[in-house]
DNA sequence: AATTTCATGTAACCAGTTACATGATTCA
DNA sequence: TGAATCATGTAACTGGTTACATGAAATT
């Protein structure tokens, strides 16, 4: 129990492999093509993490058409394996989450339609919501007691960062919204 | 010369020694304390990179009031790396600045101020905002490529990504307007 | 007197990067 | 025939995390 926790990468891989098996070569390939990957991958990343979450019993390696000359391991995800996803996708959300893992935080979003039900989806938007909601609040401190003189660079990079976080928040409301109508 | 990169770590320790002498732990708290700093700092991982500053000549470090119990030492910017600041921070923004450093164009910007002259930080700016637009271009074409059907959680976390780049297109245009405002 | 804060560090561990190695298969 | 692509990996290095150690000074 209490297994040391994934990294991101190791959860990317999981949410993948939860969709359809693949291979390591095939995930290279979503992680160099695909936008939406901001996980980073280099091969010399990602064949060790597949081992260790095969190791860990979160994923089934098995090498397929072993008379071919050139063998093939897929993954498929284990029991274990979709039940971890469940939990990680079911995690409050924390401040720490949104300043150090909000890539994490997508990640979890995106996965979370195959694993959970939309009002856990709904759950988690409006977590989101609260989380940026009051952080954005401390920026918004922060900003104020900022001094005025000298070189508006200081300022306008706190600025951006509130916007940033704004508009995050925005989004999370309009999903809010577009789920509702699917829902009702 | 072609020294190794510098991590993230370092170059804010950098520009943070560059506005005033510090010591390691005054360091520490800005970490701990200051909002915009989403590069992360242990003490564990503080001391050992302002050696490594140290080392390479970047940083000088003295013990202060060495004959009192509790010698601090005090850390000024060199020569050498006021340098390797400005010339870090005129580096061109390259695609994959965007997508995996982001944090630390920002950090770029927020230093900028006092190595380069407005002109430096507005051909940033500018450069930032063609960078974003071509590759929110790419998004948006992944976008349109994407599956109506199933769940629509992939499609919104992607719509994440593209405002939060909208976003920061539209803070480098008004910053490039006030920055004009200044200089005119 | 006890706790918190100031102040500097070290050590074990771990994951990711870069670069390389290997060889089959497909395509021009 | 030679190049690109498929496919799996290893090894050295590096930097960050966590946790710990030490002890003076200030605060309660």
């Amino acid at each position: 129990m209490a297994q040391r926790k994934l990294s991101s990468l190791e959860l990317a891989l999981l949410g993948l492999i939860a969709q359809a098996p693949r291979s390591g070569y095939e995930l290279c390939r979503i992680f160099e093509t695909s936008p939406m990957m901001h996980y980073s991958a280099s091969p010399g990343a990602i064949y060790p993490a597949l081992k260790r979450l095969d190791r860990r019993g979160l994923l089934l390696g098995q090498v397929e058409r072993s008379d071919a000359l050139r063998p093939v391991r897929t993954y498929r995800i284990s029991d274990t394996g979709r039940d971890a996803i469940v939990s990680w996708v079911s995690l409050p959300i924390k401040r720490d989450d949104l300043i150090w893992r909000s890539d994490e935080l997508m990640l979890r979003f995106a996965f979370m339609g195959q694993h959970v039900d939309l009002e856990a989806t709904s759950r988690f938007l409006t977590e989101l919501v609260e989380v940026i909601d009051a952080y954005v609040s401390e920026l918004e401190a922060h900003h104020r007691g900022m001094p005025e003189g000298g070189s508006p660079h200081g300022r306008l990079a706190l600025e951006q960062g509130l916007d940033s976080y704004r508009s995050m928040a925005a989004w999370a409301r309009r999903a809010l919204g577009r789920l509702g109508n699917v829902a009702n």
